[in-house]
DNA sequence: CCCTGATTCGC
DNA sequence: GCGAATCAGG
């Protein structure tokens, strides 16, 4: 049944959907009875081959933009970050805790234990408490590689600011938050005994 | 590995 | 003219 061929619709179709940015594969979908490959001969056959600079634009999806004017470029002022925002720290060797997952907003709302404290081994639990009364709370602007980039506090408010403590050697946070930060798998295993 | 289009070449 | 196979790239 049906010898699927280049009918003055079906290329219809095809010269459509290019136009419209389609992949070959789509179009081949769209018409059945064919390959994309087919539908690539196809186009090069019309003449119509590339439509717009040339194989990318893998886009299109549920909403078209539907592009009908010239494209404007208009200048994006990207903010400038900090030097090196530690806010996501660098590389949990092992499994690390997250710091103090950096609620993005909660305003007015005070931030009594910093991490999940359910996973900190109370050791380490009492000297973050202390610690934090010897930090230095030094800004984005003031940490370098030496000082602790624990974060503290909420980073939407003006209460908000880095431990700062001399940092261990080849890590980003002090003695302290490393401990809390870097704990082995198995310490935290332990520490966690129900659930699931 | 998924995908894209481009080309080639026997049919 | 057609399109599978292949190539070149992301």
């Amino acid at each position: 049944m049906s010898e699927m061929s280049w009918t003055d619709e079906r290329v219809e179709t095809l010269k459509t959907m290019w136009s419209e940015g389609k992949s070959a594969s789509q179009i081949a979908k769209e018409l059945g009875g064919v390959t994309r490959n087919a539908v690539i001969g196809k186009v090069h056959r019309l003449g119509l081959s590339n439509r717009v600079g040339g194989a990318e634009p893998q886009e299109e999806a549920a909403s078209a933009p539907e592009v009908v004017s010239e494209e404007v470029v208009e200048p994006v002022v990207e903010a400038v970050v900090a030097p090196q925002a530690p806010v996501r720290p660098a590389q949990p060797r092992e499994p690390a805790v997250a710091p103090p997952a950096v609620r993005a907003k909660t305003p007015g709302q005070p931030q009594p234990p910093q991490p999940a404290n359910a996973e900190i081994s109370p050791e380490a639990l009492a000297n973050l408490a202390e610690v934090a009364k010897r930090a230095r709370r030094l800004n984005l602007m003031q940490l370098t590689e030496r000082t602790c980039k624990w974060p503290v506090g909420d980073p939407a408010t003006d209460d908000f600011w880095f431990c700062g403590l001399a940092a261990v050697p080849g890590k980003p946070y002090c003695e302290t938050h490393v401990a809390v930060a870097f704990q082995p798998m198995s310490a935290r295993r332990d520490r966690r005994g129900s659930g699931r």
